[in-house]
DNA sequence: ACCTGAACACCGTTCAAGT
DNA sequence: ACCTGAACACCGTTCAAGT
């Protein structure tokens, strides 16, 4: 609010008369970030599934450098014009991955969920870069961990801090995908039914 | 920080002697909460993920009382020995419902990552509750969603408001579990291989 | 050596006062 | 009627000064 409104030559207080407060400014700054969403997209078709785990980083690519806005955005979820548009085309491209509505509808939320608070972790992370690097914490703590106390995590050992955040990311939107497939909601028919009442 | 010192009588500066910001401090109180996610558990083994569902909820119980502490664990994982027990246990549950080990390995980040987002998500949303419930904006734009630039939107209507919070997280945990069960990562030996050289 | 009062550099929001 | 300076009520962090 206040950098915004020095920016404009004046006190914080007149950014009131245009916004009711900080979160309503914050959806609108976001819609409009929104609009590069579909000018980012790199792939381009080669399978639904690619497309939309391309469409979600591009997503989260301009989320991550406003870690503030992804943090509203988690919370107040935008309702702008472009956030329609992401939303209806990741709907487009369930249903071309032949996804049942019902499940369509839920997933929608979770791979939203999941690519903003990607953007909210790492963008914050990034934000506060060099000051203390403290995700060593974990990595030690999980390394030293007393293979009689903690056996799972013993086992699985170095696999537990594997692979590139990018290769992650991927993995994890391919497995929110499968399961959103996958996974029966009440009220679902099942596959081998010929829906004889 | 200021809070906690004026409860001890002192000023905000004497808690930097012990910890070297408010991140470290966020991380160490958490680890203590973390104590009761065990002992709030319910439902108590009719299957591998009807306990997992349970154990991230108890953890996301405790979690949403203090969005602040979400949101340190969300940047800055905690390693604090209640976190690595509910990664141990959470590993354990995995195994027992035969997630081939690196797939759980990748698996806990996303439904940690999952777990905790939720409860940034709705513990932020109740402590403003109140001054402005703008919930309804998303809510009435889906609603009034134009079918003819947004097809796929009108086409789901209701059902992409539907459900009840806990009923979607249900769902939701229990399809990243399908989905981390199924989703192959590179060098996974394919199911039908009798794994001869 | 160990602790802390006071100050610094920030926030978002309100409201009386100015044009 | 529309805008805004100044103040209010908060943050986390630092550092010189006190014991």
């Amino acid at each position: 609010m206040r950098r915004l409104a020095a920016d404009l030559d004046t006190g914080p207080a007149s950014l009131y008369v245009y916004f009711q407060n900080a979160a309503v400014l914050h959806a609108r700054v976001l819609d409009e970030l929104l609009e590069a969403v579909e000018s980012n997209l790199t792939s381009a078709g080669s399978s639904w599934s690619d497309d939309l785990v391309d469409l979600l980083s591009s997503y989260t690519t301009i989320l991550i450098e406003y870690p503030d806005l992804a943090k509203s955005a988690l919370v107040t979820r935008p309702s702008g014009t472009n956030y329609l548009t992401l939303v209806e085309h990741i709907l487009k491209l369930l249903r071309e991955g032949a996804i049942p509505d019902s499940h369509a509808a839920w997933g929608v939320d979770l791979l939203l969920l999941f690519a903003t608070s990607i953007a909210l972790e790492h963008g914050t992370r990034m934000a506060m870069a060099g000051i203390e690097n403290d995700g060593n914490e974990l990595r030690s703590a999980l390394e030293n961990a007393n293979g009689d106390t903690y056996p799972s995590i013993a086992a699985l050992g170095a696999d537990l801090l594997s692979g590139s955040p990018e290769d992650k990311y991927k993995w994890h939107v391919r497995a929110i995908l499968s399961g959103i497939g996958a996974t029966p909601r009440e009220g679902d028919v099942p596959l081998e039914d010929d829906s004889r009442a």
